[in-house]
DNA sequence: TTTTCATTTGAAAGGCTGTTCAGTTACATG
DNA sequence: CATGTAACTGAACAGCCTTTCAAATGAAAA
């Protein structure tokens, strides 16, 4: 019954990582299984080996895809201007970027600890390097005297958490759209950093 | 072999729970067997269930003691003064009190997914009280004049979200302690509602 | 000492897990 | 039209899962 009509693959693959992103991030890595996946893809569980080795090399090719398109985007950027400039470039990337991302933060952000050791450590230092990115503006802020930070490492930690947070809570068609939102947070962002 | 000395169900029961609170934070509800519970207890699987009627409410009483010791110690902490006094109190009593609980706050974040939807409901409508406790504390200060927030709402669940993020990163014995983060944290909290 | 009973064991039921692979299908190429 | 092969099926393997329960245990009560 295999192989209805035409070829497959670059159909199939696209979809195995699509589903497997969107039932992960709904139910988790651990409650999903593989056989989960192929239903929904409309495929038997065992051709689903055909597009990853193992479940979980499946899960860690989600997360660093993800990642690397944040890193990707990020530099493509290019923020420019003085300090409270680039501050504001970067919060209106982060919520632009990862808003229309829900999935993909949720799995980034809950499935760590399912990573194997060495999967681990490539997300945690391509997350780092995103951080560094934010760290780099409030030191620059810092040194140029327009920022007042005591430390510019947990403010950098809880920038970002305050931005990730959003990802969690906000739901389209709320409330407020995305736009408002933006404009609070570039607010709220820039008031906990200025002097 | 059972019953090796003395009655046991007032030792057993608190490490039954100690137990599946430790393995769940660190593996996640899904990945955690009651088989291993019970290795890590003492016991036989079978003998968990003298103190809990499934895993879905072992999760559930977890989740909602801590809950409770959160919303109950909020209430004793009896919050007073003008509205920065106060909203320097909350961070303060939220650092406190969820610092030394890293494990129940783990749990109490990333295991929502996997509870039964009435569970949910009733662990939401806790979350719910205590972000209106900092919201409150928000348009008061706005009614007074004293802080410039455009979004009450949006405010507060930007700042629990730095909060809560500092325990998902804090490590006893690092860089600095809980009196000097705590300090710092105050300090962004205040100044991103800051007229 | 005998009885009671809270506590635990050990086995079983019924089902799901990730992964492998020989075999089948249907398209694309020669 | 014949052949090759990408894509997939369906079955199997070995092991794990939660939950139930009759039976065993050993301390406490009578």
């Amino acid at each position: 019954m295999a192989r209805k009509q035409g070829s497959h693959s670059d159909i199939t693959g696209p979809r195995v990582q699509d589903t497997a992103l969107r039932l992960i991030a709904r139910h988790g890595y651990a409650a999903v299984s593989m056989r989960q996946i192929a239903a929904e893809v409309g495929v038997q569980a065992g051709a689903l080996y055909n597009y990853t080795p193992d479940k979980q090399t499946l899960l860690f090719d989600l997360m660093r895809a993800h990642m690397q398109d944040v890193l990707d985007a990020l530099a493509a950027a290019d923020l420019q201007g003085d300090p409270p400039a680039r501050l504001d470039g970067f919060t209106r990337f982060h919520i632009r970027f990862h808003l229309p991302r829900s999935d993909q933060v949720f799995v980034s952000y809950m499935e760590l600890r399912n990573l194997a050791p060495e999967n681990f450590a490539i997300l945690e230092k391509m997350r780092r390097d995103y951080e560094t990115a934010l760290e780099d503006i409030l030191r620059d802020g810092v040194a140029a005297g327009v920022f007042a930070v005591p430390d510019t490492r947990i403010a950098t930690m809880a920038i970002i958490a305050m931005l990730t947070g959003l990802s969690h809570w906000y739901r389209e068609g709320g409330r407020l759209g995305m736009d408002a939102i933006e404009e609070i947070y570039c607010n709220l962002v820039q008031n906990s950093v200025r002097r």
